[in-house]
DNA sequence: TTCTGTTATAGTTTTTATCTATATAGAAGC
DNA sequence: GCTTCTATATAGATAAAAACTATAACAGAA
């Protein structure tokens, strides 16, 4: 079988005419380079090269071969180029999945911070509903993932970013805002609007009716959160959106109410996964502290960062 | 530094997501593969997957990596391939030298046959003079090459070929041609026209008439035998020219006589040369018996092959 | 002829690839 | 919670190969 040192050792001979002064610039000796010469004809099955005393030259077949030679020489070392620019392993591009719920409000925050500090770093982003983007991260599909916590598998590294508090919106015209805050008891026997079952969000209101007495409507689900804000835009009830969605997509304040629920564990939290044994998780640890950091910096009014609890 | 090997290795691991499977397809030894893949993310610096228990699977570098060492290999096999096909030495091109008075009035006869019987065998055909045909053979510039003999270097490898007479041509107005055959004495004092001093076949003409008394014209002198046809057409005098370039130029045999000389050694000796250190010499044997035997079988009425005058 | 320069061969040493046997550790099953 | 299974890693030994030194063979030049 031949092998890439031979093909190298075949070109220079070419280059040199010469196995003496080709063996020169190799640095080995030149019996080596005879030796590993025929060893190579033999195994291609072609005299590659006419030796004579006062020089060596490709035979006809040999001089065909040499630009095949070139190549696989020249896509090793484009190879090898592109090793050592990956050696960085902040240079690659990693697999990221986010649940549609929270991927577009908060990415379009953090990407940038994400370029300047990781400026080779590519991110390839999938949307997924949570459950979904557990079990991508388990099986491989995706290096890492951002899930609302608690998460059901229990072989994945956890880092906690932040808690974002889900806040009930209402249409105008109902007037319940007063001063933008209600107590929790105030809640009981209102109808609640929801996202259907697929998603996370579904789960976390379900458990607030439960516990404050309202009642989730369930003849009206909303596929989006989109869609949630127009079905309360057109008083069909209220709802509880995140916090992060209401800062960037509620840009029609005076058709809507954003109301405060005081003293209830109203939030939902996210975090970063990725495999235990990825050999990249040092990097996707500086990211998780470079979104917790962000969110202190430019989100305090909205989320709470979680430094403590780390995997 | 990395080896084909492993990079086939790392190929096989990346499809099979399993080093112990990989290891079976490959007909290697489990650990034996473990190894050879940690040496090649040493040499690359980067670590390209990351072993769990339940699977091997590429790490984001490695990914990346992939689609480069799938075109090494790409290249590599097709390399072999050419080999493949290269490893019959009938089957690749060879360099050929000829001579201007003899190359286009020969190949056109010869070469549909060599394609027959080496079909896969090519042909790149240069003109030159004789001893810049020699000198190329000995520098490498050409593999073989068709010269006249006498040779000037004795270090190349000659296979007499076949000889070809020289005939006298004369304009039909000069009323030279009785029956076709004149006797050497009669060519005494006659202005013959030649080629330049570069060709062979100056040197030729000149011995020629050194031996007959015959003049040779110094004024004016032909750079191609169809200048000199030509001058011969115009009355300017009579010239020597080689039988075979009669048979395929001269269509028009009323404006010129066409005079074999009696008893003269009047004929010129063609062979094929090549170094001696040639690899693939046995092919050029075959290819001048091939062009002896097709001269003895459509051309024994112009030249006459010669077969037993080896190297 | 002798000298010089080039390639080939012989024999040895070093390096590397491979093997077998075993350790280690996560995942699955009892 | 323990055992079993399975996958990879490590250790040590062995085999293969690539490398070296020394020298032979040989063509061409002096």
């Amino acid at each position: 079988m031949a092998t890439l040192k031979q093909i190298q050792y075949f070109q220079t001979v070419a280059e040199t005419q010469s196995i003496r002064r080709a063996a020169d610039r190799l640095a080995i000796a030149q019996p080596t380079l005879s030796t590993q010469l025929t060893a190579l004809e033999k195994s291609l099955g072609i005299t590659l090269f006419e030796r004579t005393r006062r020089l060596t030259q490709l035979t006809p077949a040999g001089r065909q071969l040499l630009p095949a030679v070139k190549q696989v020489i020249a896509q090793w070392h484009e190879m090898r180029e592109l090793a050592h620019t990956l050696s960085d392993t902040a240079a690659s591009t990693h697999r990221l999945g986010v649940p549609p719920t929270l991927g577009p409000y908060l990415l379009p925050n953090i990407v940038p911070s994400i370029h300047q500090q990781f400026d080779r770093l590519k991110l390839y982003v999938r949307e997924e509903p949570p459950s979904q983007l557990e079990t991508g991260v388990v099986e491989g599909r995706y290096d890492l993932a951002l899930v609302p916590l608690p998460l059901r598998s229990d072989n994945l590294t956890v880092d906690v970013l932040f808690r974002e508090p889900l806040m009930l919106v209402a249409a105008r015209e109902a007037g319940l805002a007063q001063n933008g805050v209600l107590r929790e008891q105030e809640l009981a026997g209102m109808s609640i609007l929801g996202l259907d079952e697929r998603h996370q969000l579904h789960r976390e209101v379900q458990q607030i009716c439960e516990r404050t007495g309202a009642v989730l409507n369930r003849d009206y689900e909303g596929t989006s959160l989109d869609t949630l804000r127009q079905m309360v835009v057109m008083g069909m009830g209220v709802a509880f959106l995140p916090a992060l969605y209401i800062r960037s997509e509620i840009h029609r304040p005076e058709e809507l109410d954003v109301i405060r629920i005081e003293g209830a564990r109203l939030y939902r939290e996210h975090a970063l996964v990725y495999r235990p044994g990825s050999p990249v998780r040092r990097l996707y640890q500086d990211l998780a502290n470079l979104v917790r950091e962000r969110m202190a910096n430019a989100f305090a009014d909205v989320v709470t960062p979680i430094f403590d609890r780390g995997s």
